[in-house]
DNA sequence: GAGTTTGAAACT
DNA sequence: CAGTTTCAAACTC
């Protein structure tokens, strides 16, 4: 198709493989420059915001919430598919069959870019940007990882001609006809029915082009990945990983997806997202890959729903949202988070949405920080959003959840993000796991589904009722969570709230003053052991976020009244509990074996069930480093048990026998918060280093640990299956959780990572793999 | 919907 | 730093 005419082809052509299409095909994908400066700016951006926002702790101030904002947005990205032009059922059908990709969670590293990341929505994306070569890349590389898939192929194979599978091949042949392909692209999606017309015939001959990609992507080293982004290793990682999941399968989405990743590195800066590869393995639309993550968002479930699908228009628009999904991602780091809107609209709409409640202003010292991405006040929500996913979403939410954690992952974990920032995200975890876990309560009363309700965004309105804390108390979630009050809310006497901006963030600030941990995440999800432990100075942010233990003593860290269950991680050391029983992984010792328990994990367990069934059934799920499923988060704790072997924290260090105390801990802790705002500069340089490492750690190490076998039981299987199951490590075969605990696996690696920002990627691996003496 | 339980936050 | 009180959520009826 195209020629060989670039200087990295010429390689390829050296070797005389330009006549094949796959040749051909590599060569549109190297020829990639790294990506232009301003594609590159963004991908820095998603680091940086991700790095950024931790350090500045966004929530310093207080966020507007959006209260209202549908997290499911990114649903509705997904739900934007073309599909539902041509078939919804089509579709539906599908996408129950065809994988669905998690984003892989990056979230412990990444605190806020998460919001970002996630939403695909709205924000209208210029089609003149290469978003729409991107996002047509993105189809393709969903094509060419559909096309991989099994279903997906079969459909396309088959001449079912599913819009979405139409498209996607047709944009895969756009992709491999000229990378540049906007115009292509356009072309391609521009018609549907030509899509389906090149369906069929890319079918026939796209064949060799995946499998060029194929192969491509079945090559770690490949130049795709290396090629452009800056992040290359990761992606080589990520497709590592991919690979090894697929290998599973045998083919994968995920060799496609390397593919994916390349194009869209070239052209896209956004595409940096792992989350978009995995997006691009999400077979549905074309539309996609901002689509795919979307897709991937959606719930099985939701497929179904009407709105899912979005009336989309057609394929012109769909091109059109798609791009306008990928920036969606961005746009919604600027803050321009539309949590409400599930819908197919959302998008446009995005910005339109109203947050009832509104995050409070960045604290004053946070404000400055800020950095861009991190600075947009939508950061915080985007997690909560999860929460917020009605329980029918919650398996979508799951998705969603990754797909932020995975636009988390650029942070350094290193940098604790921003107290506020952090709780945030916890928020959002918490909620998301809330949400799983709590499903059942939340039926009940209002204040049980306030969760459930909140956007979904850290920011979104806790609808507090608090009646003497004027909600300026941590006793206040809104308060706590760095939002402000909002209609939902049956507070009495509220300060919280714009009016009363200097007496929120006053009082905010003396909260940090006596304790900088005060609006840290109750619960880390991430599953550092390390940070748990706290025990290390050096890894000061984990240890921050997990400052806080439970103290329970009667519920037995089985019901909500413990942070930890409620934030669907297992109790750590830093726990005071007693007579630990928390599912998601006893303190200490227990912990192990605790999740398997079916018995108390019966109900978190239940949640996870939901979401690993939904993803396992019709989802591929590409578990990152960081990225737990949300279902897997519950599991983290236990994953940390037994990854604390393996990470071998510093005994010592890890104990923090008052570790609960968010005080002592939070000084050292907190400050580094704040440090990191001004290490943000460094952490972005870095960022982008870490995050290869980190996508290594995630992806490549456990999923290479994995591979190989090497790992340690604790490396537990995070792969996804391209067979739509995953791959479990033989020993969870609990309804729990393979994943999960093999996903917490895996975030250990990462943690150890992270820890220290300042860091060092190195000095973080080698801490990692060898806990100081 | 009201009341009780619970554990964190705040206070001393 | 430890103990107590206050608070609001979680939970139960």
């Amino acid at each position: 198709m195209d020629t060989p005419d670039r200087p990295r082809a010429g390689a390829a052509a050296a070797a005389g493989f330009e006549d094949s299409p796959v040749f051909n095909f590599i060569n549109n994908l190297s020829p990639i420059p790294p990506p232009k400066p301003s594609d590159t700016a963004h991908n820095v951006q998603l680091f940086k915001s991700s790095d950024l926002a931790p350090v500045s702790s966004i929530f310093a101030s207080p966020h507007v919430n959006p209260a209202k904002e549908p997290k499911i947005l990114i649903r509705d990205d997904s739900v934007q598919l073309p599909q539902d032009l041509h078939s919804p059922n089509s579709v539906r059908t599908r996408v129950g069959s065809t994988i669905t990709f998690r984003m892989i969670r990056c979230r412990d590293i990444v605190s806020e870019n998460c919001n970002i990341n996630c939403r695909l929505n709205e924000a209208p994306i210029d089609p003149s940007d290469h978003t729409s070569n991107s996002e047509s890349q993105l189809p393709q590389s969903m094509k060419n990882g559909v096309g991989s898939v099994e279903s997906d192929k079969g459909q396309c194979a088959d001449g079912k001609t599913d819009l979405t599978i139409s498209q996607e091949c047709t944009d895969l042949e756009g992709m491999n006809l000229d990378e540049s392909g906007p115009d292509k692209m356009d072309s391609s999606h521009s018609g549907m029915d030509l899509h389906e017309s090149q369906l069929s015939e890319q079918n026939k001959d796209e064949p060799a082009v995946y499998n060029g990609d194929y192969m491509i992507a079945n090559q770690p080293n490949s130049g795709m990945l290396t090629l452009g982004l800056p992040f290359g290793t990761e992606t080589q990682s990520v497709n590592d990983t991919q690979e090894a999941d697929n290998s599973n399968s045998g083919k994968s989405l995920l060799n496609e997806e390397p593919n994916y990743y390349i194009q869209n590195s070239a052209h896209e800066p956004h595409l940096y997202w792992t989350g978009a590869v995995e997006g691009a393995a999400v077979d549905y639309t074309p539309q996609a890959l901002p689509g795919a993550l979307q897709s991937q968002l959606m719930p099985c479930d939701k497929l179904n729903d009407p709105r899912d699908y979005m009336p989309t228009e057609q394929n012109g628009l769909s091109q059109h949202l798609r791009g306008t999904r990928r920036r969606s991602l961005f746009n919604e780091k600027a803050g321009a988070s539309n949590k409400s809107e599930d819908k197919a609209s959302d998008r446009r709409s995005v910005n339109s949405t109203t947050p009832k409640c509104k995050t409070i202003p960045g604290d004053i010292n946070s404000k400055p920080l800020r950095t861009p991405p991190c600075a947009l006040p939508g950061i915080g929500l985007h997690l909560n959003a999860l929460a917020a996913i009605p329980k029918e979403k919650i398996v979508s939410g799951d998705i969603q959840s990754n797909i932020i954690e995975s636009s988390n992952l650029p942070c350094p974990a290193g940098s604790s993000p921003p107290p506020s920032e952090q709780n945030i995200i916890n928020d959002d975890f918490a909620q998301r796991t809330d949400v799983a876990g709590a499903e059942p309560s939340s039926q009940g009363s209002p204040k049980k589904k306030r969760h459930k309700f909140d956007n979904g965004d850290g920011t979104s309105c806790k609808r507090c009722s608090c009646k003497k804390s004027k909600c300026l108390k941590l006793y206040c979630e809104c308060f706590a969570a760095g939002v402000y009050c909002s209609e939902p809310c049956t507070c009495q006497g509220c300060l919280n709230n714009e009016s009363h901006m200097e007496t929120v963030l006053s009082t905010r600030q003396q909260i940090e003053s006596r304790n900088p941990l005060a609006f840290a995440p109750k619960v880390i999800h991430t599953s550092e052991p390390g940070l748990e432990l706290g025990d290390f100075s050096n890894k000061t942010p984990a240890s921050a976020r997990h400052k806080r233990g439970c103290n329970c003593k009667k519920s037995s860290c089985l019901k909500k009244y413990c942070e930890c269950f409620q934030g669907g991680v297992g109790c750590s050391i830093s726990c005071r509990c007693e007579g630990c029983k928390n599912a998601f992984g006893r303190r200490e010792g227990v912990a192990a074996l605790s999740i398997e328990e079916p018995k108390q994990a019966s109900e978190e367990n239940n949640a996870c069930v939901k979401e690993e069934k939904c993803e396992i059934d019709k989802q591929l799920v590409i578990y990152q480093a960081t990225d737990l499923a949300p279902a897997e988060n519950l599991l983290t704790t236990p994953s940390m048990v037994e990854c604390r072997p393996l990470a071998c924290l510093p005994p010592s260090s890890s104990k923090k026998p008052s570790s609960k105390k968010p005080r002592s801990s939070t000084k050292l802790a907190g400050h580094p918060s704040r440090l990191g705002n001004s290490q943000a500069p460094l952490k972005t340089d870095i960022l982008l280093s870490q995050f290869g490492n980190y996508a290594e750690m995630v992806l490549g190490d456990s999923t290479s640990d994995t591979l190989k076998g090497n790992s340690s039981p604790q490396t537990s299987v995070k792969v996804v299956s391209p067979n739509k199951k995953r791959v479990s490590p033989p020993r969870m075969g609990t309804g729990l959780s393979p994943i999960c605990k093999s996903g917490r696996k895996l975030i250990l690696k990462s943690i150890p990572s992270f820890p220290s920002l300042g860091g060092d990627l190195n000095n973080e691996d080698q801490k990692s793999k060898t806990p100081a003496p």
